[in-house]
DNA sequence: ACCTATTTATAATG
DNA sequence: TCATTATAAATAGGT
């Protein structure tokens, strides 16, 4: 279209090629827009100039980023730069790790065994044996504390009662002493002590030795 | 261009829109290949249709991929930064996972069990039960199979040697009857065939039915 | 940049 | 959907 027909190739004259491609850019560019607005499509249009320069449309209520994204669901092309390759490899290897943890879960909890010969079944066993033993020993421990403990509260209870039992008879002495002038308040603050000085859990109580 | 001059915009005849948009979508098409040739442009084109058909094209000796890193370069702006972003959270989303499966196995294997509670340790060594007895089972069943098919052996055994014995019986029989001309090869021959017929590993075996 | 002869694209139609 | 064609639009070459 023009006064004359031209051939597609590279154009040689460089002044030339340079409003050619002036004027076709703004040729396709505004065609771009036109299809876009009559038959709501969404477009995008990327051209660089051969000495670099950018000119770009993309159609309105849309993006690039969203055209791309599209663009690569549909074709199945992957666009993205380094960056996500990476990324995306980085996902597959923790899917990959991901899935043979799945299957050693599975197998420790004796799923999915059907397909494994005797010698990986008696693998997975001493490692579940091997789980059992630490854990006991870890139980044991928790127990043994338990009975420690127990022990101790036991031991602590017996010496609260003798100690109850002696004031009791202390008590029962001195209501005798006071059947002519007793004090209420001596006996009272004489046991706030005790009271206060009984604490079963107290953190140091293995340090003594009460029989 | 046409038989008549056109609004540019939307074609609300569906059919005509489609027909629109299949000439000048070819259009634009053709056009951004001119280019690209004659001006040694680099050109790419994404087109969706109103129905989501992808059309596109890219010039030659590059790709949409190199195009669009160009075109972040150049213009500053970033396409990827929303996959960007839903990728990064799906690895975060899988290492969480993955973490949790490695905290469990650990566990499982009785490792790290410092932090837990009697509770927690009575709940693994449940699953570590549950785990050994269905391990066993499975166990059991190759056991099981294995003495079977030891039994089945044992028996081909016997069926073969009582052959045999007949055999031998039958041989010194006919033995007899050379006492006058006695080769003694003709024992060993005999005995070889045997020899070879005895496969305690016959595959078949289990469609014998021997008491 | 503009002009315009000419080519090209395409709207309407069959 | 496909071909035709009259007409609008794009543009090559010139200024």
């Amino acid at each position: 279209m023009g006064r004359g027909k031209i051939e597609i190739k590279r154009i040689e004259n460089s002044t030339n090629r340079q409003v050619t491609f002036s004027k076709r850019r703004n040729g396709i560019l505004k065609k771009a827009r036109e299809i876009s607005v009559l038959c709501d499509a969404e477009v995008g249009v990327v051209i660089f100039s051969s000495a670099g320069k950018l000119y770009d449309y993309c159609s309105p209520k849309t993006s690039l980023s969203k055209i791309l994204e599209k663009y690569q669901t549909n074709s199945g092309k992957i666009l993205w730069d380094e960056k996500h390759k990476s990324l995306s490899a980085e996902i597959d290897r923790i899917k990959k790790e991901n899935d043979t943890m799945q299957i050693e879960l599975r197998h420790l909890k004796g799923e999915d065994l059907n397909s494994l010969q005797p010698k990986d079944l008696i693998m997975i066993e001493e490692a579940l044996d091997n789980g059992l033993t630490n854990l006991n020993e870890k139980l044991m421990e928790h127990w043994e504390r338990r009975v420690t403990n127990n022990k101790m509260m036991e031991d602590e209870n017996k010496l609260l009662a003798f100690k109850l039992h002696q004031q009791d008879i202390a008590l029962s002495g001195s209501m005798k002493d006071l059947e002519l002038g007793y004090h209420p308040d001596r006996d009272l603050a004489a046991q706030m002590p005790i009271t206060f000085r009984v604490q079963p859990n107290h953190p140091n109580l293995q340090d003594n030795n009460y029989g």
